[in-house]
RNA sequence: GGGGGAGUGCCCGAGUGGUUAAAGGGGACUGGCUGUAAACCAGUUGGCUAUGCCUACGCAGGUUCGAAUCCUGCCUCCCCCA
């Protein structure tokens, strides 16, 4: 069941973007040989949701399942209470089990925005973690200490003279038993996994197991810019946030960020000419991608009536005024700002004098902490650029 | 087991008895400008229907007219020696 296409052929398209593919000459090796490979990724639950970053990884398994490959997904729904410490500097907050749970039942879901489900074996890596105390002496005699305090991030802790939880150091043992569990071919991971992924092929050898191949991918770039892309430093663009917001958000990253988005995500060089047109298509077709075609330029629209003609949007939410203006009273905007955009009452006062508050497009005056009702029906209250409610006619 | 050090606002971090809601930076927010929710410039950044009141510098007490700052106990964390 092995396709027309050259191994040749396929190595190129496979190692695109690719930091490194190690060791040497395994991966051409893998897809020369008959058998379809086991694709292996594994993302822990720590976070609601699985964004761009995560999609560079994600996009690269599809490229294996194109080649007919099977990927093999892996909620770490056991290792995210232990945490990962690549790439961190301190140890990582851990969630709680509720956490774990709720964010590994969305995970596949999000995961198969990208991934084709026909060819994708789902596993919660607690099914075989969870295993006795005699298994989990036998997996820590497989290693030393000195080994598992190489990795980079480690001797940085050390030299800084920063704790190391005794849990974390457990982590690449653990991910490499699930390359055992699901007998992986192949691992693939972000550039900060090289430490755990080639781990994962020492665990594989000592159970008796082929060792797996390595691929790692680019870190993508938060929206900042600067620092890797995640949830915790909010710099990120969620695969199931609204098309408008991955328009908008796309549409902050700086320029120079582009050149490396446009590789990673949308596998193309930067297209010459006015950098505004190429952001511009960058979020229409990544909301196009996670929304369906039409999506951009229907955010784009959205993007176009805020920021460039400074409207109000088509699609207002509708509020009721009565809870304000109870008895037709005069309405106490601070308090309203507050309940309404889920401000605190001082937050809202201060965007009152900051001029951030509109009616109708007229900003509101500092000092007008009151309005009679008459003055918000129908009209629209908007906060800061983006943040917009019509008040009913009626109130 | 012994010794040393640290816990400050969203984060980092100054402050070691008196205009301290707490310097500075980061982030975030707002305004200006702009092709942009970029860059840059400026402002804001505990809460409360609020010219005042409340809460806040790990926790609980205490000293004092007055404490983040002094004392006592407790908790948590880090480092070094063994």
């Amino acid at each position: 069941m092995r396709h027309e296409q050259s191994s040749g052929q396929a190595m190129l398209d496979l190692t695109r973007n690719a930091v490194e593919v190690l060791p040497e000459g395994l991966l051409d090796q893998q897809l020369k040989g008959d058998r379809l490979l086991r694709v292996k990724l594994g993302i822990d639950p720590t976070t609601s949701d699985i964004h761009l970053g995560h999609t560079v990884v994600l996009e690269k398994l599809r490229e294996f399942q194109e080649a007919g490959h099977t990927v093999v997904l892996i909620v770490g729904d056991f290792t995210a209470q232990v945490g990962d410490p690549s790439g961190r500097s301190t140890q990582r907050p851990l969630p709680s089990a509720e956490e774990i749970a709720a964010n590994a039942s969305t995970y596949q879901e999000q995961a198969f925005k990208v991934l084709d489900r026909e060819r994708t074996e789902v596993r919660f890596n607690s099914e075989w973690l969870r295993m006795e105390p005699e298994v989990l002496l036998g997996l820590l005699a497989q290693t030393t200490v000195a080994r598992l305090l190489e990795r980079d991030d480690f001797q940085k802790r050390l030299s800084a003279n920063a704790p190391i939880a005794a849990l974390e150091l457990l982590y690449p043992l653990l991910q490499g038993y699930d390359s055992v569990a699901v007998k992986a071919d192949v691992e693939i991971g972000g550039t900060d996994q090289k430490f755990n992924l080639l781990f994962g092929r020492d665990i594989q050898s000592a159970y008796g197991q082929k060792p797996q191949s390595i691929l790692t991918m680019p870190i993508l770039v938060g929206i900042d810019g600067t620092q890797k892309m995640s949830k915790s430093l909010d710099n990120y663009v969620g695969v199931t946030d609204p098309a408008e917001e991955m328009f908008g958000r796309l549409m902050s990253i700086p320029d120079e960020a582009m050149p490396e988005y446009y590789r990673l995500l949308l596998g193309a060089e930067l297209p010459s000419g006015a950098p505004n047109e190429a952001k511009r298509e960058l979020g229409r077709r990544i909301a196009d991608r996670y929304h369906g075609a039409g999506a951009g330029e229907d955010a784009e629209h959205r993007f176009n009536q805020i920021h460039v003609f400074k409207g109000v949007p088509d699609d207002v939410e509708e509020i009721d005024l009565h809870p304000y203006s109870a008895n037709g009273k005069q309405v106490h905007m601070p308090l309203l700002i507050a309940r309404v955009f889920g401000e605190s009452s001082s937050e809202a006062r201060r965007l009152i004098e900051q001029g951030a508050v509109k009616i109708d497009g007229e900003a509101l005056p500092a000092d007008a902490w009151d309005l009679e009702p008459e003055a918000l029906f129908g009209k629209v209250v908007q906060v800061g650029k983006r943040r917009f409610k019509r008040i009913k006619p009626d109130g």
